[in-house]
DNA sequence: AACAGCAGCAACCGCGATCTT
DNA sequence: CAAGATCGCGGTTGCTGCTGT
């Protein structure tokens, strides 16, 4: 009857991620591997819900995310992928492998909404489907609207890869390169979950440099889980040196490469994206761009997933 | 310097889809 | 096949830092 209850109510941590289960949260996921969220509580001994580890995970220790500055192709890009798509975030994200749709959200509604409002470009005449309201405008000018919409979004969806495509080639082994296969790049993918920590850890440890304050960014949340972690480093030690974090972490390491592969290929949304057959629209989009002499997007999927083709 | 208002973002909540037993 | 748990997504909230007064 149905799988057992996936946490209790009671005792469940709520706030802000302190480093220390960060750390607990990627140094398990880097053993196990994503999924299974329902046991990453229990066995970490984090006093947090599965969903709550598992958005920790996607939206901020995930590998290979990019944080804040859009840039004016990826702002272009969310731009018309939401006239497009609508509000489905994750289906936009899933465009902008680096971004989380989280992020993606949010900087539509902090950033975009504001901008496009300025400019008039009504995204209040938008329905939550994303396609302009028929009330308000007759059905030759929406369908026209809808045309227009279509063709600047496709135009934009090939000048925003193109861009990436070229920076691709340009730096070929990048790990920020969003299109390429994660796998093959799975040391500096895994490199950046590194750097995520670090950062976070390079935040922690200024806001713990004053004497005697040794606590999380966020201040108020106190960090009874690490200790009682034997394998993490302890509230005490207060300040880890990056080096032991490395070797948690796993870099340069090639014991650790199998867990990588299998860590990344089950949880990058990018990929599974890309390994799932196209939507008829989607394939549509790349098709026509195929036939305008603009960059091959074909090509870029054949290159991202050729089983596909 | 102190306070109020605003903006940005991380995290929570609720719901529908999917999966497991 | 049904029941119930888990997963994933989108909307919303609340905290924190910044800016203006």
């Amino acid at each position: 009857m149905g799988r057992p209850p996936c946490c209790d109510k009671v005792g469940v941590k709520k706030g802000p991620w302190t480093p220390e289960e960060d750390i607990i949260l990627v140094s398990y996921i880097q053993e196990h591997g994503p999924g299974n969220w329902r046991a990453v509580p229990t066995n970490t001994g984090l006093m947090r819900c599965s969903k709550s580890c598992r958005l920790r995970w996607t939206n901020y220790l995930r590998p290979g995310i990019k944080r804040g500055n859009f840039t004016d192709q990826e702002e272009k890009l969310i731009i018309h992928l939401q006239a497009l798509l609508g509000n489905r975030w994750a289906a936009i994200a899933s465009y902008l492998p680096e971004r989380t749709d989280n992020d993606i959200k949010n900087y539509w509604n902090t950033h975009l909404k504001k901008k496009l409002k300025k400019l008039g470009t009504g995204v209040e005449g938008q329905t939550s489907s994303g396609v302009a309201s028929h009330k308000s405008i007759s059905k030759g000018q929406w369908e026209r609207r809808l045309q227009t919409d279509i063709k600047t979004a496709k135009q934009a969806l090939c000048e925003a890869l193109s861009v990436e495509k070229l920076n691709s080639l340009s730096d070929s082994k990048a790990s920020s390169n969003c299109y390429n296969n994660w796998s093959s790049t799975t040391p500096s993918t895994y490199a950046s979950s590194t750097e995520n920590i670090s950062r976070l850890l390079e935040g922690w440890i200024r806001n713990s440099a004053r004497p005697g304050a040794c606590q999380a960014n966020s201040g108020s949340v106190k960090t009874e889980t690490a200790s009682s972690q034997g394998t993490t480093p302890s509230a005490a030690d207060c300040i880890p040196s990056p080096e032991p974090l490395e070797s948690l972490f796993g870099l340069n390491s090639s014991s650790t490469e199998g867990s990588e592969t299998s860590l990344l290929g089950e949880e990058s949304k990018p990929v599974l994206e890309a390994h799932e057959p196209f939507s008829f629209f989607e394939s549509w989009l790349l098709d026509e761009s195929v036939g305008h002499g603009q960059l091959s997007l074909l090509d870029m999927a054949l290159d991202d997933a050729p089983e596909l083709f």
